[in-house]
RNA sequence: CGGGGAGUGGCGCAGCGGUAGCGCACCUGCUUUGGGGGCAGGAGGCCGGGGGUUCGAAUCCCCCCUCCCCGACCA
């Protein structure tokens, strides 16, 4: 039992507000007076936190001078520098309150939408007993990518990289009959997996912010209707995160069948490719993508195939080059196993062909391009000069852009060092599949709506999983319906690398002077620079800062406030490496003339207001 | 795991058999005050760990640990 003291005290917590309330720098602040006495207000841009101004002189973060030397991606080389995040461990770090406001930040973003979308926040335990993935069969399937561990008694635990078989079997003791469901449950939680090489700092860490949320139906349509909201949902985090991303929809891998959407963020340092349209919303892996076959304004009358001398001349752009024609003009024979027989695979020269889309068009057999190996052993196919018309191949499949386009083609002979000129299909070759053979490439055409595609790395910062019935079957996660017949829960399962997703923004939204948040996104509203300088006008500048700071925390800003006893040059640069969305800047110069310098983060863009109207700052700094 | 490299003050680095150094950061004082300013003084290091070689090891040899980078996994 808990004594009447301490039991009146928790029922205050509870009743007062919300429990997320509880979030937030506030008691930390009064306890150390690091930031101004405040009323109980909420955060304007994230209702979930206290606003409040938090002093630089106080703050828990250093920033440093020179890059850590361990940097490969701006992400965490803004972040370590700006003090937001250090390094523990290989793949593991530690959240200083700056890092820790913009995890907040994110999450709560998380929050809104997936409460909005009808799920449930719950925590799950991170320790999990390896006895459930034994059950699920995943035990094997995860191996050594999970952190394992044994308690004293030596019963096998692992940390949670994920947490299937946690939740279904949580579940399957909670919930028996259809009328229980659907269930959409989340949680916001450390995830760890023993990463074969953790790098590029937060993009590839080994403990990591996870959102990961579990539906429950009862049959498939209410499985796509869990799908579609969560879908929805993801699609909103982002815009509000300020990425530029796009869902692709992922190969369905061994499990097969099973339907699933990555959500990429468009980067750099990503670690996929995959094809999106800047028109619409068209994206695919580059495995899976294709393109709008391109219009061919066609001759009249192809002259007759000749074949020409092309001594030592093995590639398109050899024989492009001496031929005086440009390499789309010729087509590419390229040669492949399917079932112990060989094929040709035909696409024009500049392009590659995409060994995936081939297997799909001969599925499903199984393909194989040939290898140096392969052409030893096939003298009759002479790298470089197979043609189109090869004797010895048993198949050919031809990219479609030649159904529009069938010639005149330049192309091998079949022949070492003899090429072919005006090669015309259904005249001097034939072909027995026409499919989207050719690799996309940046500029090709949408299949949707024929805009420019481009080809980017991404990072994934989300996926969304019809799972089906596997784990409920496995965990016995069974409802009963309404004739009394136990059926498994059909499942689906949605992650967002919440941590990923802050390295992924400021992957995005960063310049060479340091972060420029979205202010979504970013631990502070603005960053008020005080300029005192050592003059009399001193005294008048630290008072008009920081009574702005407090009209700004009134106003329901959250403040950043540099009272630090340091040159402007330091707190300037320091305020465009932290990267705050707004700069307010008060300096002897403005103040003088009642005024406060506005400084744009994004855009560079300056401006001044009246330093007596902090309702207009306030919305300035706001954006509204 | 395979291949490459690195562990020296909080951070970034030099030193490579003979008293442990530099830049940034930190402390004190003075100076400066609109883009990481200047001068002077100061504090801080079992030179990753263990074992050898040597009169003497940060430095040479062996073992181990950790970390980083390049290739096979994923939020």
């Amino acid at each position: 039992m808990l004594g009447a003291p301490l039991s009146r005290i928790i029922r205050k917590i509870l009743t007062a507000r919300p429990v997320k309330c509880q979030r937030g720098g506030r008691k930390f602040c009064r306890a150390f007076q690091s930031g101004f006495p405040h009323g109980k207000r909420r955060s304007s841009s994230n209702p979930g936190l206290y606003v409040w101004v938090m002093r630089m002189s106080r703050l828990f973060a250093r920033t440093l001078r020179d890059d850590p030397a361990d940097a490969e991606v701006d992400s965490y080389r803004l972040l370590a520098r700006g003090g937001y995040i250090r390094r523990v461990a290989s793949g593991i770090y530690a959240w200083l309150p700056l890092g820790d406001r913009v995890l907040r930040k994110a999450s709560e973003i998380v929050r809104e939408e997936m409460d909005a979308a009808g799920a449930q926040e719950m925590v799950l335990p991170i320790i999990q007993p390896l006895e459930l993935w034994q059950r699920s069969g995943r035990d094997g399937a995860y191996g050594p990518l999970m952190f394992r561990l044994e308690d004293r008694k030596e019963t096998g635990f692992c940390l949670s990289p994920t947490a299937e078989e946690v939740i279904t079997s949580l579940v399957s003791g909670e919930l028996s009959s259809y009328r229980d469901l659907p269930v959409n449950l989340y949680q916001i939680n450390w995830k760890y997996r023993d990463e074969l090489r953790p790098r590029f700092g937060l993009l590839r860490a080994r403990e990591f912010l996870m959102k990961d949320a579990y539906s429950f139906d009862t049959d498939v349509d209410g499985l796509r209707l869990a799908y579609k909201q969560m879908y929805d949902a993801y699609t909103r985090i982002f815009e509000r995160c300020g990425l530029t991303f796009r869902a692709v929809e992922a190969q369905s891998g061994e499990i097969g069948g099973d339907i699933n959407h990555e959500f990429m963020a468009v980067a750099a340092v990503g670690e996929d490719d995959f094809v999106w349209c800047r028109n619409c919303d068209y994206a695919a892996n580059v495995e899976a993508a294709t393109r709008a076959a391109p219009a061919a304004d066609l001759p009249s009358v192809v002259p007759v195939m000749e074949e020409v001398h092309t001594p030592d001349m093995p590639g398109i752009a050899l024989v492009a080059n001496f031929l005086g024609v440009e390499p789309s003009a010729m087509l590419k024979c390229i040669a492949f196993e399917v079932d112990g027989q060989i094929g040709l695979a035909l696409v024009p020269g500049d392009d590659e062909v995409n060994e995936y889309a081939l297997g799909r068009a001969l599925a499903p057999r199984s393909v194989r391009l040939l290898g140096d190996d392969d052409f030893a052993a096939h003298p009759e196919l002479p790298k470089g000069y197979i043609g189109p018309n090869h004797p010895s191949a048993s198949v050919v499949v031809a990219d479609e852009v030649l159904v529009t386009r069938p010639g005149p083609w330049v192309t091998g002979a079949n022949r070492v060092d003899h090429h072919v000129r005006n090669a015309l299909l259904g005249r001097d070759f034939n072909v027995d599949t026409f499919a989207p053979l050719a690799t996309v490439t940046t500029g090709d055409a949408c299949p949707r709506c024929g805009a420019e595609l481009s080809v980017d790395r991404g990072i994934e910062v989300g996926h969304v999983f019809q799972l089906g019935t596997k784990y409920a079957e496995a965990l016995g996660a069974l409802y009963t319906d309404e004739s009394g017949e136990q059926h498994p829960m059909v499942m689906g399962c949605y992650g967002i690398g919440v941590s990923r997703v802050i390295a992924a923004v400021a992957e995005e939204h960063h310049d060479e002077h340091g972060l420029a948040w979205p202010r979504a996104i970013a631990p502070f509203d603005v960053h008020v620079v005080a300029l005192p300088g050592r003059g009399d006008a001193g005294a008048s500048v630290v008072a008009a800062a920081e009574q702005l700071c407090a009209a700004l925390e009134e106003a329901g800003v959250d403040v950043l406030y540099d009272d630090r006893d340091a040159s402007p040059g330091v707190k300037f640069a320091d305020a465009d490496l932290l990267g705050m969305p707004v700069q307010l800047v008060v300096g002897a110069k403005g103040v003088g003339r009642g005024v406060v310098e506005v400084k744009h983060r994004k855009t560079g863009e300056r401006t001044e207001l009246p330093l007596d109207d902090p309702p207009a700052i306030a919305a300035t700094v706001l954006g509204r």
